[in-house]
DNA sequence: ATAGTACGCGATAATTGTTATCGTTCAGGA
DNA sequence: TCCTGAACGATAACAATTATCGCGTACTAT
């Protein structure tokens, strides 16, 4: 455990804002001045590995991280982007009403919902 | 309507194997030899645009494109990334027990299936 | 029919996000 | 203190995607 990858952890999991491993930079860049992007990358490489870390699919094309490791499952706002966290317990189990198809085994689910942050929310009224 | 257009929409419309744009890219090609790549990008945007095609969000980084307009969800096969359709009636209608934090307007949700397709299944279950 | 216009096409360059390489440095154990 | 391996930083490479630009071709109005 080195101190660049203490500082890279400690700026993951201080904040609920699932930042991309470039703003992750940035901040880290801010106490040390030094640190490598890459180095950034092969230290996230290694707290998802480890499980520390997880990987949050969204329909942009970058990586956004997430330190939360609590089941849970997230609000994407539709016009900002912002990732909130709700908790596993806060939605209704899901279920299948039929098996499903050429054998498929489920193993997991996850849910996204879509739609519209307190401060997205009046803009997105106004234009509809 | 130019020809390029209707054989890259028949080709994404005839499958439901939810293709990469470079895996479009080489089967237009066996029809249209002179294709390029940036025609394919161009045109998958203007059908996303245009609400013929949506984007599947996938863990791997690259797009997968999907041309069933009906409301449907994913089983995702852990091992070979194999994307199989299920229909919305399939699966109970997920509800939220508690609301949602910051103000957060849900419009509407996706649900993920994760798991193994029926010729994963037997290595995983063997490695397992 | 013809000239004009705008849009799509193909080639290619540029950009962006991510990963690999390589020499150097540093932490922790003998 | 010395050794060794792992992590670091710089940079190059790579892959996916997007922008640019000149050309050709289909429609429009005359």
């Amino acid at each position: 455990m080195t101190h660049q990858r203490w500082v890279i952890y400690r700026t993951l999991a201080g904040t609920s804002q699932h930042p991309t491993p470039e703003e992750t930079f940035e901040q880290v860049r801010q106490e040390i001045p030094s640190i490598s992007l890459a180095t950034i990358y092969k230290n996230i490489k290694t707290f998802l590995d480890a499980g520390l870390l997880r990987e949050v699919s969204t329909p942009d094309q970058t990586m956004r991280l997430d330190a939360n490791l609590e089941s849970h499952y997230h609000l994407v706002c539709a016009s900002c982007g912002t990732i909130l966290d709700i908790s596993e317990d806060s939605v209704a189990p899901v279920h299948l009403k039929k098996t499903p198809p050429r054998g498929f085994r489920v193993e997991s689910y996850n849910v996204n919902f879509l739609g519209f942050c307190g401060q997205c929310l009046p803009q997105a009224q106004a234009s509809s």
